[in-house]
DNA sequence: ACTACCCGCGAAACCGCTTTCACGAGTTCT
DNA sequence: AGAACTCGTGAAAGCGGTTTCGCGGGTAGT
């Protein structure tokens, strides 16, 4: 059926006049191989379009030569394109060193279960993890020594390299910038609060709170959890507790969309009665009218820096949590 | 270093007291083994938490149990989170058979390029591909016998299954909807033309406008490539056109919500002036105001369909295209 | 009762590459 | 000149499963 079946190390072998075992230092770039061998070899692999078959290396190497992308969650994640984003940014920088992504979408759940299974049979070289939602299964993991990082700042202070985004510096940004414009009543909406990033950005809204030399009232700070509505409701009961409010900080767009929303129904000018600020600058943020002035994240950077500390890792090298920055942009909603 | 390395075939061989052949088959669901031989090793297989190295097994088989989703695209893709949607949908059935899913995100170009290789290489058991520009790939590749599902209707008759949504009939219901509301010159914002989804879509308008008995006017079809700007843009170019259009049909949401938002900066009311209706139910059709009235696709199925035909064709099954239905979702725009 | 099959099972080859080990030749040191 | 090292290299032993092959015993056919 195969015509012409890929070539082994035997035939490379044969061609070149050498060993198998010479074939496998070429190929794996040991240089104590004679040049004029590795040139022979060389030409034999070009001429038989040869192409090692990963498979019986891994087996052989106990290197899979595949990296798992764990997202600690379901299918609905990818309804906010931020972990696809991340996630392609990773497989790029991946696929640079010839290493190929494997990605598993699924609550991890217990340290215990399939997922801890898989990633400790040795099938993967590496984990990359997103939102992850406890510390339990890279705290289970490290102890067998599995490459790992982590994206997002984890709960706990773990020696696990991670990547994250200036989450704190973003909404005191983002903070800063409302009080500039002259608010100086402004509520925060918060993202799922038992997530580090959404308690960063809080901290940071605090920061510049304090910085004023205020406190900010009890009733100005209200829980949301990223989601759209949770932006709606959350907007409401501000405006209840403080019908004075003139500027808010959403810990996403979505929440800011949400937001803006019900303000207009409620009659309000944005940004004229009150301001609003989103982060991520998700194409969301475009759509609304006014468009958001947000907080931009480098979400590509962030998955290529996910990538690299992997690959670093691989290599044996020490690596150092990442932290990208963000941008202030600025369009209509203040 | 590691305390309890991973059992191996001997292992369980000697602790049922059976051959590693026989261990073999029971775990590979042979049934002329004695089911109390086949006890014994399930025993065994339990006490021992034993899990087959899926690499020796692959080696051993030639079989690999990875699945690779190409998207012939670059990162962009995910801004859109319908791929990654998709994606995890797949990725969930799949795992459901014991099969991992790798991720390839990258424009496949001629049909001899890396992607081209890898898949040839024998590392994976099958590919699905989602965004396909071109049949070249895909053509050569059946030449392999690689099973193959392709995400959206191919360009030219291929004998490869493929799942896709029931464009025509989506973009015919949205029409029909339009010109049950009343409305008298409806234009339609295109996909990417390129694409045989944007085409069908396309057809479906036709259709639904040729049984009233008109044709569109020239005009009224304008070719936009499903981002936001292009809908704003083709919105304007519409406007200019045909002042008097009271009814439009974008092939998706993002371009129906850049539709409403030059609207209104044009000072038309949506849906008293003109009624505008989207395709997908993505996200932002909830966020626009107001809300965009829009044909839904089962998104999550989509990817389903494609897991459960890549496994058919694992199994040896002939498999069949498989359409998901599409459902008109009203709200506020039309 | 004797040959012809069938069936369950173990021995062993094998998948394609990596890596250890040891050997012979060439260097260097005393 | 002989001992002590290096260095490049090939033979061969794995890595952990799968699969072919054939054997021995039981069943069936005549």
């Amino acid at each position: 059926m195969v015509p012409n079946p890929r070539p082994t190390y035997t035939v490379i072998a044969k061609a070149s006049g050498v060993s198998e075992a010479t074939v496998s230092r070429v190929l794996n770039g040991d240089e104590s191989v004679h040049p004029d061998r590795a040139k022979r070899v060389h030409e034999a692999v070009d001429k038989l379009g040869y192409r090692k078959n990963r498979v019986a290396s891994a087996l052989a190497s106990g290197r899979s030569g595949l990296i798992a992308v764990v997202i600690d969650d379901d299918l609905s994640v990818f309804s906010d394109p931020f972990w696809g984003t991340v996630t392609s940014g990773v497989s790029r920088i991946l696929s640079e060193s010839g290493i190929h992504t494997v990605l598993m979408v699924s609550p991890v759940g217990s340290a215990d279960g399939g997922v801890s299974h898989y990633l400790k049979s040795g099938e993967v070289d590496g984990a990359i993890f997103f939102v992850l939602h406890s510390d339990a299964l890279v705290n289970n993991l490290k102890k067998t020594g599995l490459p790992m990082v982590i994206a997002g700042t984890p709960h706990s202070s773990l020696d696990i390299p991670f990547v994250d985004t200036d989450n704190f510096g973003g909404a005191y940004a983002a903070t800063k910038h409302l009080i500039n414009k002259g608010c100086h009543k402004i509520g925060i909406i918060t993202g799922d609060i038992g997530t580090t990033a959404a308690k960063q950005r809080l901290d940071g809204y605090l920061q510049a709170f304090r910085e004023t030399g205020r406190v900010p009232a009890k009733g100005l700070i209200c829980e949301g959890d990223y989601s759209l509505e949770s932006g709606m409701e959350n907007t409401r009961k501000l405006l209840e507790a403080h019908p004075d409010v003139d500027g808010i900080f959403a810990s996403n767009d979505l929440m800011a969309a949400g937001a803006v929303t019900v303000l207009q129904d409620m009659g309000k000018l944005v940004p004229d009665d009150i301001k609003i600020v989103g982060f991520d600058d998700a194409l969301i943020a475009q759509t609304t009218r006014p468009a958001l002035t947000t907080i931009r994240q480098d979400v590509v950077a962030l998955g290529e820096a996910a990538g690299r500390l992997m690959i670093a890792q691989l290599d044996g090298e020490d690596v150092q949590p990442f932290i990208t920055t963000t941008e202030l942009i600025i369009r209509g909603s203040a």
